[in-house]
DNA sequence: CGAATTTGACCAGCGC
DNA sequence: GCGCTGGTCAAATTCG
């Protein structure tokens, strides 16, 4: 597949749980450059292919990876960004994680790439979380930071549920591809989210997505030119100087976009239909069905201990009304295929996916 | 023949 | 402390 960029590889790896071997690639266009790449095809469908970045390009990308960045980040950034319904936002500056799609989208859809050794997340007393609630799906990642982390031996600390008081910092890679057939996510063992699907690009028309989790000004530069591209509404003026409208309007296309929606909601679906997803259609985190996501949690876990891809649905305890987990990743179940954020507040696809805010 | 890939060995982190 | 696992190294092999 070619990104736009070159890779070497340098190792090859059978990842437990996963028959499938995990190669390592380093970037080769400058020799210095820190930027490595796993690509890990998955257990259960062997069409989908898991790459995962790590670290920032210390040279001027290709114009291919610069492009396909840019609308990486724009998915990104649409899918992730905005929500505040905690402690979020507080993004300083040297602590904000940006995802930025090196280059990884030609392969089978949308690659979200968060953070990297240079630009982590850093989340001690805050959470990154993706959410979606059958009335008004959310996507939040919290990245805030009160301490500022040492030099740190591991470049990725893990998204976990029980997320150490201490202060930590956390960076993740999201890999968020949507296809036609089939798709997963997956947190590789070092905290890196890994949302993949194949068989059918979703790609068409550069309608790519992906994710810009902190840093709001890739976004908005992104977000802009994703509107140039999709917005079914050229009448909007520009969102740039408007973050949480951008965010919005932003969400407003990616549920307004039938493809993207699609996609999503069958990467979604397969998710939930492959996993334990039965009965796991209460998002709400008001208590009652806080034992179910707890299973949902302990699902998390295993799939994070796993590293593979997991079929099953990812879920974690909502840091919004219960406990604000610092670090967590959020993936609630069922019903609301559509990501949006809380403050654009779009709804279900079956519903108002239109709904307006 | 040089470059890229393969593949077994080695090392570090983590859990038991 | 030991074993397991993931990540990296580097010699061997393959390819253009």
């Amino acid at each position: 597949m070619n990104d736009g960029c070159q890779w070497r590889k340098y190792g090859q790896k059978i990842a437990k749980g996963n028959p499938c071997p995990r190669a390592y690639y380093r970037c080769t266009v400058a020799p210095s450059c820190p930027v490595r790449k796993q690509v890990q095809r998955c257990a259960e469908d062997m069409s989908v292919l898991i790459t995962t970045y790590e670290g920032t390009h210390n040279h001027p990308l290709p114009v291919s990876a610069t492009a396909m960045a840019s609308t990486t980040s724009a998915a990104a950034s649409m899918l992730l960004s905005g929500s505040t319904s905690s402690s979020s936002s507080s993004s300083r500056p040297g602590s904000t994680a940006a995802i930025t799609a090196p280059n990884n989208l030609l392969m089978h859809g949308l690659n979200f790439y968060l953070s990297d050794k240079s630009k982590q997340i850093y989340a001690p007393n805050s959470s990154s979380s993706l959410s979606t609630s059958p009335l008004h799906p959310t996507i939040t990642l919290d990245l805030t930071t009160t301490t500022a982390p040492s030099s740190s031996s591991s470049p990725f600390s893990r998204f976990t549920s029980n997320y150490p008081p201490a202060p930590r910092y956390s960076s993740t890679n999201l890999n968020f591809s949507s296809t036609e057939s089939s798709s997963l996510m997956s947190w590789s063992n070092n905290g890196l989210l890994s949302y993949g699907s194949c068989t059918q690009p979703y790609i068409k028309n550069n309608q790519i997505g992906s994710l810009n989790m902190g840093s709001r000004q890739p976004a908005d530069n992104i977000f802009q030119s994703y509107m140039q591209k999709n917005n079914p509404n050229p009448n909007l003026p520009p969102q740039q100087s408007l973050p949480a409208e951008t965010i919005a309007a932003a969400t407003k296309a990616i549920t307004a976009d039938p493809s993207f929606q699609s996609a999503l909601a069958v990467a979604l679906k397969s998710i939930i239909g492959n996993g334990n997803g039965s009965g796991v259609n209460n998002n709400q985190v008001n208590g009652d069905n806080l034992g179910q996501k707890l299973k949902w949690d302990e699902q998390f876990l295993e799939t994070v201990k796993g590293g593979g891809c997991a079929t099953s649905y990812l879920n974690k305890s909502s840091s919004a009304s219960s406990h604000h987990q610092p670090g967590s990743l959020i993936f609630l179940p069922p019903n609301s295929l559509p990501f949006s954020t809380s403050k654009s507040a779009s709804a279900s696809p079956a519903d108002d996916r239109e709904h307006t805010d």
